[in-house]
DNA sequence: CCTATAATCAAAAACGTTTGCAAGGTTTAT
DNA sequence: ATAAACCTTGCAAACGTTTTTGATTATAGG
């Protein structure tokens, strides 16, 4: 059997609410008796059980991450992020894998409730019901949504600035010459993506000789960047550039024009979004929009935090990351 | 305030004792009553406290994961697996980040301890003195390694044929030709990296004209793979093939290799080990010992919840899996 | 020297469950 | 018909902490 609170104190002779005021320093325990407990405890290796003691402050000192796929380097970049934040602050990160199912989540959410965890950290991707988003508000513990939701609800958001992003993929592949564009994204109602799409068409419709490219809508991963591009050439074999949405959806396409016989950038450039690590090392080496994933992580959880610690009803807080072009060697001009 | 089992006991007018067998589906309540607490229940919404439960049962349906680093896909992958299967039994997984520190690791250990996890899936890759050893052995709770220990302790382990890797990388570069040869490899007393050295030097070593391979060691990574291969273009510009202990310092590896100048496979082949997601997208795609990480993670878990069945001292479980080499376009033929 | 105040600690209640035990009531078997 | 077995339920004790309240002692001010 675990030794308890109860042991430390019969072996010091004191009681137990001593030890405990003792252990946590609080006021009002003489220093001999606070050094004699502390020797106890010590010499008996004692390690406070901390569900008993969750079970009367209220809390946990645990937050949860639920992501789509954390082997989406994306999720594994926001996730050490966040880990490295809350571990700073002695709390616990929980992992959860929703594949974008909306009932997966809520499953998710609800069972992270009944552990009382002080927290949630959530990219709320699926379509949520508005009943959903009402049980979601009322469950009582602080959400930061990693994406931008809609005005009315009181969840805090924290994302990168992806209209900004699309914009400035616009304005670059436009400078470059290109005319036939197309914009490979993820699932509709994907709210970070839809926003990148905003900025992206905006910016190419108001452009000098304004352009409207051919956009496509499928899954957010290597296949689904593979899959979209194969139809691409299939419907539209003369696009000259390609915005995927994220990079792996680029390396997928990348994949695919390469298996199609295509040149990159000398018959296609690419431009992804995400600036993981790897987009260094495909080659080309993948030209892309960066935004600061281990930043959002990071700054998710100290939100969380902040907002866990005043009581019941808070102001929900939004930031927005800024974003910038990284140009490597997936795009080039193109004289027409 | 939350509502709880008190709640549902005064609304259905029957003692709480009732109301946690019904909600339990536990034998010896009758139907009728079942009935009514349920509704009752479903009426108030109420959602159990999981860490009262967790405190008398003694079990807090939570495992614990703690790998070097989630960025590491290795990793994604195997806590992917690993999250399924705990998602399964309806456990939560708790994820840690120890970046091969081994007192970062123990801390770790310590925290989950407190918090009473019901499991620790670890990769112990750090070197652990024999008195942390101990410690680790008398948590009390199941440990399973990500890689083999050493067999007097009591962890039970799960990996990858890694000597077996070793050797096919060695013999399908010997078979290719190549006699100038290197390895590069993680930080010394990694257990998986050991073994597929041994099994890679050995092999070569029990060849027909025997090849004594240069070995170098570094950090684990991207940057590290990169780090390596400058360094043995600087020593042994001679070489004209390379295995590299994981995919990622493959990727290192070869973009310090292109950098340069040289060409891949022409100049130098290039083997990796993990079979990760990107080593398709790599240009040219990489050969490399495929280990079914997914796979992997999740049998750990398995593991973990039968152990964690059972009481007290159990006989730890041991289990390897295959490996096999995933033939791309990052190696040829070498005739000298 | 006496009282008011502060410092130190013990006792006990609380947190929300599960669970062993016993008390009823109801069926079954003899 | 009665004892034995059984089913259903309530009562109360855990589980290991924190925290409030109150008592005892030491300190200080006059």
């Amino acid at each position: 059997m675990a030794i308890t609170i109860k042991d430390v104190a019969r072996e010091s002779g004191v009681n137990v609410s001593t030890v405990s005021r003792a252990l946590n320093g609080e006021y009002g325990v003489h220093s001999d008796t606070r050094e004699l407990v502390l020797a106890v405890a010590e010499r008996l290796q004692y390690r406070p059980n901390r569900v008993a003691r969750g079970l009367v402050t209220g809390r946990s000192h645990t937050l949860a991450l639920v992501v789509s796929d954390i082997r989406n380097p994306f999720f594994a970049e926001v996730a050490r992020g966040a880990e490295d934040a809350a571990y700073a602050s002695d709390y616990d990160l929980v992992l959860c894998n929703s594949d974008l199912d909306a009932e997966k989540q809520l499953r998710y959410v609800e069972s992270l409730m009944e552990k009382r965890v002080d927290g949630i950290l959530m990219n709320s991707v699926a379509e949520l019901s508005k009943k959903q988003v009402e049980q979601l508000s009322n469950v009582g513990v602080p959400i930061v949504l990693l994406n931008r939701a809609a005005p009315r609800n009181a969840f805090s958001t924290i994302c990168a600035d992806n209209d900004a992003g699309g914009v400035l993929a616009a304005e670059y592949l436009w400078k470059l010459g290109h005319r036939k564009i197309a914009h490979l994204t993820g699932p509709r109602h994907h709210g970070n993506m839809t926003e990148r799409a905003n900025g992206f068409v905006r910016a190419l419709s108001e452009a000098r000789k304004p352009v409207k490219p051919v956009v496509l809508h499928g899954k957010n991963n290597f296949q689904g960047g593979m899959e979209l591009a194969q139809k691409l050439l299939a419907q539209h074999e003369d696009v000259t550039a390609i915005f995927a949405a994220s990079d792996m959806m680029a390396f997928g396409a990348i994949r695919a024009l390469m298996e199609a016989g295509k040149r990159i950038p000398e018959d296609v450039s690419v431009i992804g979004f995400d600036n993981v690590e790897l987009s260094t090392i495909v080659n080309p080496p993948l030209t892309t929009i960066h935004q600061p994933k281990y930043e959002i992580g990071q700054a998710a959880v100290e939100i969380l935090l902040r907002l866990a610690g005043r009581g019941e009803h808070q102001a929900p807080e939004h930031r927005v990351f800024g974003v910038h072009l990284i140009e490597r060697r997936s795009c080039m001009e193109r004289k027409s």
